[in-house]
DNA sequence: CTGAAAGCGCTTACAG
DNA sequence: CTGAAAGCGCTTACAG
């Protein structure tokens, strides 16, 4: 009668089969089904084995997590949380590679990643936040410095192992911090300009605090000032490709044509590079343009575009291996960990 | 002594609080403390409501989602499943968007989204799939249309609602199918192509077979082998930069310059489109060239790129609105999504 | 109106 | 070696 995937009689397929009906069906006991299912094959018969397993197929069994779960008290998932005010939060290329890196070392542990990006007003409802979801939290944050510093502090009053994207932590504080050294990429950068001739730098950041960006107007500043040359911010609005042609051409206008511009990351650069090209000043002879974080996009624009190599799919794998270390009680020594950044450097700074 | 987030005595610290401790803590039964949990304050005191508040924010307690979801047999989840050859499987633009409509849909309903992407012959072995972590699951599929079919079958085999994105599905076989109309989104781009004086169109793809990709080819071959044209592909290996500048070099080589040229994407249109211009044809007026999908990246090439507009976002929301339909019991009339997609013109066509 | 108690589906210490 | 049984932390039908 069976066909393998179906799920026997008509009266059983009214709910779906515990470890209790495979038991039954294989005529073993309840914890027989569990070595099986979770391969622990130690003192077993081959028979016994076969029977099970062939119970389990004529099922259709697969057991239910929640059981497991709440036994063991693990919920054998991470939470990855991203605190930003647009909805294609994950639209961001940096935010989707360190994605990938995080899920894909869980995935090969057998752990699950649980997504979930919201507006900062709206933290304390997130359900990863409320209930006790997952065994650990990965949060990446935005807005301004004071905000996050709270948020950062109710996330170390959860009692969970938490790792902070991107932004330093209080020490004490019991929380791990993951993160790119964007101030020593970004001072490279500017000596890099600096030494293409360029005494003023336009910086061009998004009006949302990342903490990153503002690792990266402190590295290239620091460097200028220190030469004496000048160093101006120009905020962008929310970064996209209009506002900072606009908020640009606002800036140009008012404080006449730098001679190099640093785009807070590569989609702000490009913007630049092209508004730049619209205006008759083309890159690198007229002006110099440059991005950051390298994820193909350095590659679309024409000339490419100069740039820092992000490792933001290692800092998802290192804020994983950290979150998993802690969970299975092996000492993690290092609060802090700072991945290097590399220069790339294009056509749109090299003649 | 207690501190607000301080979980009470070093004794107590030990272990997580349940609600049975809130409940004894507050001096009142678990099913008032769950009650206020759940923001069911129908027949309560205000008194009695305020000191479980108390005793909540003392202890500083947190439910644990496993008690809960077994009791309901519901684990309030979706999972998105990703079947993809690449480690970095989330950078792809679409899927990205995709994955930030269903999250925000999902987590706005409190909802959770558990993300796993894997190559196809591990798929056995994911959580998601072995055991029952998961409501509902969201899939997306990439490689042979054979081995797709078998996945596709087995994904229905499960019991559980499963929405198949991107790729229609059996009739019969419970699934539902939601996706953008490629077909007719490529349709529109070769007939733009053919009213700019097109007879020949090279299609780049990359080597895995993506079923959107192989909408897009059917599209465009349709509507201009029914005017007389030329239509062939160029198989790009990984669809990236590199892989697709070689592959049109070698194609070009041995075929000849075409009037025109589709990319799969826009990744892959802009990587024709700066080859052309590094060989000295310029687009439009020595070359046409397209892209395919317009997240941003359209932008960035010079001239910007003609392309399709796709409603990858709005995909992710309609897959979680049914999914949640179907668990709520409400009916979902269609088994088949399919959202419009739109012309835009750019520069690298247009005159 | 209120609370004691059963039970969701697992795992595993423990008794036989 | 094997299996019956307790218990993880919730929710809610049901008895008082």
């Amino acid at each position: 009668m069976s066909t393998g995937n179906s799920q026997g009689s008509k009266a059983q397929r009214s709910r779906r089969p515990t470890i209790a009906d495979v038991a039954r069906l294989a005529n073993v006991s309840q914890m027989t089904v569990s070595n099986v299912v979770n391969r622990r094959f130690g003192s077993m018969g081959q028979q016994t084995r076969e029977t099970v397993e062939k119970a389990i197929a004529e099922l259709g069994y697969r057991p239910h997590a929640s059981g497991r779960s709440l036994k063991l008290s693990k919920r054998f998932s991470i939470g990855m949380v991203v605190v930003d005010e647009s909805p294609t939060f994950l639209a961001d290329p940096f935010i989707t590679n360190l994605v990938a890196g995080l899920s894909n070392h869980l995935n090969q542990r057998d752990y699950g990643l649980v997504v979930q990006g919201m507006r900062a007003d709206h933290l304390p409802e997130a359900a990863l936040i409320r209930r006790h979801e997952t065994d650990a939290l990965c949060v990446f944050l935005s807005g301004e410095r004071a905000k996050r510093a709270q948020m950062i502090s109710d996330f170390a009053g959860l009692g969970q192992p938490v790792v902070v994207m991107q932004e330093a932590v209080p020490k004490g504080s019991g929380l791990y911090s993951v993160r790119q050294d964007d101030r020593a990429g970004s001072a490279e950068l500017a000596l890099h300009l600096h030494a293409r001739g360029a005494r003023h730098v336009l910086f061009l950041a998004p009006d949302v605090a990342w903490p990153a960006i503002e690792e990266r107007i402190e590295g290239a500043r620091t460097v200028l000032l220190a030469r004496e040359c000048r160093f101006s911010v120009v905020q962008c609005g929310d970064g996209g490709f209009d506002a900072t042609r606009t908020a640009l051409a606002a800036a140009v206008a008012a404080g006449g044509w730098p001679p190099a511009i640093m785009g807070g990351n590569d989609q702000m650069g490009i913007a630049a590079l092209k508004w730049c090209a619209d205006q008759g000043r083309t890159a690198p002879s007229d002006i110099l343009v440059s991005g950051f974080n390298a994820f193909e996009t350095w590659r679309y624009s024409t000339p490419s575009l100069t740039t820092v190599v992000s490792p933001a799919y290692e800092l998802g794998e290192t804020a994983g291996g950290i979150l998993l270390s802690v969970l299975q009680g092996e000492p993690v020594r290092r609060r802090e960990h700072v991945l290097p950044v590399r220069l790339k450097i294009g056509g749109s700074t090299d003649v």
